[in-house]
This record gives C-alpha cells, structure tokens and sequence, in this order.
DNA sequence: CAGGTTCTTGTGGAAATGACCATATCAATG
DNA sequence: CATTGATATGGTCATTTCCACAAGAACCTG
C-alpha cells in the first residue's frame, strides 16, 4: 500500500526508553561510564545508564534529563542521537524500542560524585569491548560499539574532539584525542602546524599548563575557536603503507 | 537514579513507525520518492512511505518489508538508519515514535510501477525542500533534511556512491553523484585519476556504453570494486578561492 | 650542572591537488 | 561527406599539502 493503514489501536503497543554512552578522555583513554543493573532483567550485570521516555517530552528532553540524573551534568548540546534498537528480544519481558544517545564529557569527578559510586564506574572502553569483560546488558554491547565508531566518524566531520578536553587545555591533549580514538600516532609538530595555520581553530591565552611529573617544557594553553563548530582542520592519516615503525 | 525503575506498566505505551527516505539518481538529479497520504492525519499531503512496527519484527526487518511493499525492491543491504524522531505532538492523534531509514535506488522504473502512480512520485529534492513546494506530512521535511545531510557525510565516509549508479556505470554517471550530492563541479580528468589510481575501486568491463543525444566519445564501462565497502577515493574539494590565472 | 622530557620551530622530499591543454571518438547537422 | 559540437581520455605543470625527521628551547629532577 503506498498509504498506511492508520489504526493504532490495531498495533500492540512498544515501550520506548533513552539509554546513553557516556564518553569521557582519562588519562589518555577513552572511557565508558557504566552502571550496575539493580533490578531485573540482566540484574548484576553492567549496562549505560538509561531510563523510560515520558509522553510529553521529546526523545532529546529524555535523555537531557537521565544525564542530568546518571551524571549531574546539564548539557543538551553534548548530546547527540545514536540511533534507535528495536529487536523483538533484546529484552525478555517486552517489547522495547530504545534510543540510544552518546555523550562526551571531560569533568570526570563529577560523573562518579553523581550517583552511587558502588552502582557506577568508568571503565576503558578497550576493556569494555574485549573478550575479558564480562557481557553488558541488553545490547548495549552493540550500542557502545557503535557509538566508537561513530565517534571515529564524528572526529572526521565534525570538532567533537573539543568536548573531550577541558576549556583550556594544550595541543598535546587535543591530540591525544584523535590518537587514541583512531588508534593511530600523529606527529605533534605536524599536528601543531594544522591547528596553528588558520585563525579561529585554537586561540592561545597566554598561560601555561603545569610540566607534567616527567618534566619537559610547559605547553601552551589554548581555547577553542568557533571554526570547531562546523568541522576539524585534522584529517585521518591516509591508510598507506608507508607507516613507520610502531615503537612500542 | 543509577538503575531503571522497571516496571513497564507505569508508563503509557507509544506506537512505533518506521519511515523510509527512498533516494534516486534521475536525470542527473537526486530525487526522493514521496506518497500521497490516503487517510487522515495529514490526509492528502505528500509524505515519505512508512508503516506501523509489528512486535515480532525487528526495525531494519520493519523497514525492509515497507520497502519491498512500497517499491518492489528487495535490499536489506540497501537501507541504513537515520535516526529516531518522537516529539509529542508529531503525530496529532497519539504518541508515535518514528524510526527513519534511508535507502538509495537505481532503478527507477520499478520504482513507480509498484505502487500507485497516481500516489507516488519522484520529486527532485531541491524542490521538495524548497520554499514553494507544498509542506511534507508530519515532521517529514526534516527527517528528509536530514537524510540529504547524511548522504552528504556517508559519500565522504562509505562508497555510498555506486549505489546511485547500475551494476555497470561510466565514470561520468559516477562523478555526477558527487556532484550533485555535494553541489560541486570536479574535473572529469582529475576524478578519473583517482579512482584509477589504486585497483579495486573501479574495474573495466572492455564494453563501451551508447553515446548521449549530445554526441561524444562513447565512455568504458566500469563496475564497483570491492574497496567501495571500506570508503571512498573522492574527497571534498577544499573551499576554493585560491589563485587565479597569474603565472607566466 | 647534567641528563632527560616535552614543547616548538625548521626543513626537505613525497604525494596529492587543481587547472589546463591536446587528442580521440562519437552524434548531429547542413 | 565535411563540419561542428560534445564528451571521454591522456598528459603536463605549478602549487599545495602531507609526513618524517632534525634541531633548538624550555623546563623538571637529581
């Protein structure tokens, strides 16, 4: 039929809930915030926090406020939509219809400080992917999966790499996020020259960021322009076989 | 809260839709396939095809059997998430949560013969989003906004591109693709340097296709390699505006 | 101060990019 | 049938970007 058929009550009805990938930058690695299920399905078991959407609100306004509860953070901008689950059995009582939404975030303190530190925990996403780990609930395995490859993408098109590190921060940092999330080793002077050969990507303040516990000369602290708005001046290194060695 | 209340009964149920941007390459032009609606709500306007979620059906499976009931087309392969959209009031009767999916086609004869003609139609997207055509069904214009905007990305990112194109396909259909979607003019020699450059994007068929009306060499033909499913040879053109004639 | 670490600047070759020219091969026209 | 117009294909060339590495500068620790 090229029209629907339109009699809702002739549908059985699906649940629909928001469940988010928390990402955040610690110590170099990229993080998942995970949480504890205390009730059943998948009781015990570690799963992204989540919630039920409301009838009034929007599938955004659901998610700003389970981020709001899971982390104590308020920022609608931060979030971004993953995309929708609907398998009929991903979870055993009902029919379920998630929409998953992914987050990045850089103040780590207060993620922990906002719930149960027993019921929460940042795990490195590496470790939550491995085959060591144990098996999130749900499919949230998939869905955090996806949500780091997206990321990967989101890296290429758009300046997501800012909300990992902090209002100043130096290029070092900056870059440790493209490295870690692609995997890949970036040449700092290089890196350096790309932010630096346009106005409006990082804005130097003047300031200098503390000598880390090896020493070295202090970097600069930088903020971030307005150009990260509508993209990124680094782009991924071409997949050539004229890689280096690894050292390492 | 770090875990979900569950208790699915506290929370009033939501209907689920999967809808379908239908994209084609026609005439040179990107087009989008829209429906005339039958039935109330928004009786009589055009819309984009979707239909209701049944409970033992996963969405891509949702969305692949409105296809194939809506074109004739047969391609799980072909269709990828778009996102969810559920606002409150999108749908005036009820609490609907839509699903999108977007699918590129190439045939676009089949197209029209599978439904009702006189309810479909292949409109040219710059028209369907321009100012004087008539407003989509529901929150439709911007799902269609934003599918444009992810095949804007998914050309830079995947081999998006031969699906526009037939199994076989001169260089010069492939670059329209481009073109179009990017609203960009490439330089046919330089394009066909970079898909020749490396094996495995595109591989002579020795066949020739007819001439256009315009006269002209006739082009080889070509059929996809396999690299297409890791990425794309064609970059995005920087923001020109660099030198002009001056030299010599 | 010596040695180590990190940031910063400099440099040269390789590769990619973008523009343009020249030629080949067709259809349509008169 | 020769001309014209259009498109594909092959080549050249200057510029820009990319990338690896070297060297200097600034700071820490011992």
């Amino acid at each position: 039929m090229a029209t629907r058929t339109y009699d809702p009550q002739e549908f059985p009805p699906f649940a629909v809930t928001v469940d988010m990938v928390v990402l955040t930058m610690s110590r170099g690695r990229l993080h998942v915030l995970l949480v504890r299920r205390g009730v059943a399905p998948f009781k015990g078991m570690w799963a992204i926090p989540g919630g039920f959407k409301r009838p009034r609100e929007s599938l955004l306004e659901a998610a700003q406020r389970e981020l709001l509860e899971e982390t104590g953070v308020d920022g609608a901008d931060l979030l971004r939509q993953l995309g929708a689950y609907g398998d009929p059995d991903r979870d055993p009582r009902m029919n379920v219809v998630t929409v998953a939404y992914f987050a990045v975030l850089r103040d780590v303190q207060g993620i922990a400080g906002g719930t149960d530190a027993a019921a929460a925990a940042l795990v490195p996403v590496s470790e939550a992917l491995g085959e060591d780990f144990e098996p999130l609930a749900f499919d949230h395995g998939r869905i955090l999966r996806d949500a780091i490859e997206r990321i990967r993408a989101d890296l290429i098109l758009t300046g997501i790499a800012t909300a990992f590190v902090g209002r100043t921060f130096t290029l070092a940092e900056l870059r440790a996020v493209y490295e870690e999330a692609w995997g890949v080793r970036i040449d700092g002077a290089n890196f350096r020259r790309s932010v630096l050969a346009d106005e409006g990507w990082v804005i130097p303040t003047g300031r200098r960021a503390p000598s880390g516990s090896a020493g070295g000369k202090p970097a600069e602290l930088y903020r971030a322009g307005r150009k990260w708005r509508h993209g990124t001046p680094i782009r991924p290194g071409r997949p050539n076989g004229t890689r280096r060695r690894e050292s390492r």
